[in-house]
DNA sequence: ATCCGTGCAAAGAATTTGCATACAT
DNA sequence: ATGTATGCAAATTCTTTGCACGGAT
């Protein structure tokens, strides 16, 4: 996948310089300071593109909005249950490893991991 | 919370018995077979309360649609990227264990915590 | 009698899509 | 010239909500 126009280059860009993990719609506010007639469809498109491309991944949780986040390294969000705000942790991080072992305030933890189940696997294509 | 009416102990009971991690509609479909004039909106109304009430979670993930797992023991979900299937495992199972340690074949893992951020614990209320 | 939950249908929010036009190669 | 991406608006999909009625305590 090609970066060819300024609508998906700019969208890739603001989501590699936030913090927020912002949704769609905060991505096209933003992107619109740049690019005034931007649609929102084309965002919605484009994060897609993106996210197919792995150069952007979508935050799991249990959002209302999905978020996205231009960092695509491995590592771990902590999500404020009051506020929605999402927060990056690296894996060696010691808060991790105290919730892990179920010694951290924390109210609790998700690990998903993903890859192909038996049934996928065994199908052709 | 109680469990009086026969709407809501039917969902839960939906939801302990299967692995499937359902969405609304699929715990629609089923509990209609038991209580045929169930309506969508008692489900999703249900299904806020449990998850309140802490009797049932929403799945973090990435889906286009919640789903519920009646299982609200701390474990990790296997989440198949082609088909969406998700299955449980325990926090011990070696695999995640791999997985953590960039031994294993999945594509990735998320690893997501919950609380609340500093700004929401300065908060008074 | 009171409170809470329900069914139904309408409303709302988030996301996707069709189509004619415009841009990149 | 050809591919692909865009803007716009309509359409879909998922979820929430208002309201009058029914069931539980």
């Amino acid at each position: 996948m090609k970066n060819y126009s300024r609508q998906r280059a700019a969208i890739l860009e603001m989501l590699k310089n936030t913090k927020i993990h912002p949704c769609a719609a905060e991505i096209y506010a933003e992107v619109r300071k740049t690019i005034p007639n931007l649609s929102l469809g084309t965002v919605y498109r484009n994060l897609d593109e993106l996210e197919r491309a792995g150069k952007v991944q979508r935050v799991a949780g249990k959002f209302q909005t999905d978020r996205y986040d231009g960092d695509i390294t491995q590592h771990a969000h902590f999500i404020c249950t009051k506020c929605g705000k999402i927060e990056d942790y690296s894996l060696e991080h010691k808060l991790i490893a105290d919730i892990m072992r179920g010694r951290s305030k924390a109210t609790g933890f998700i690990l998903n991991y993903f890859g192909l189940c038996e049934d996928c696997c065994k199908e052709k294509q």
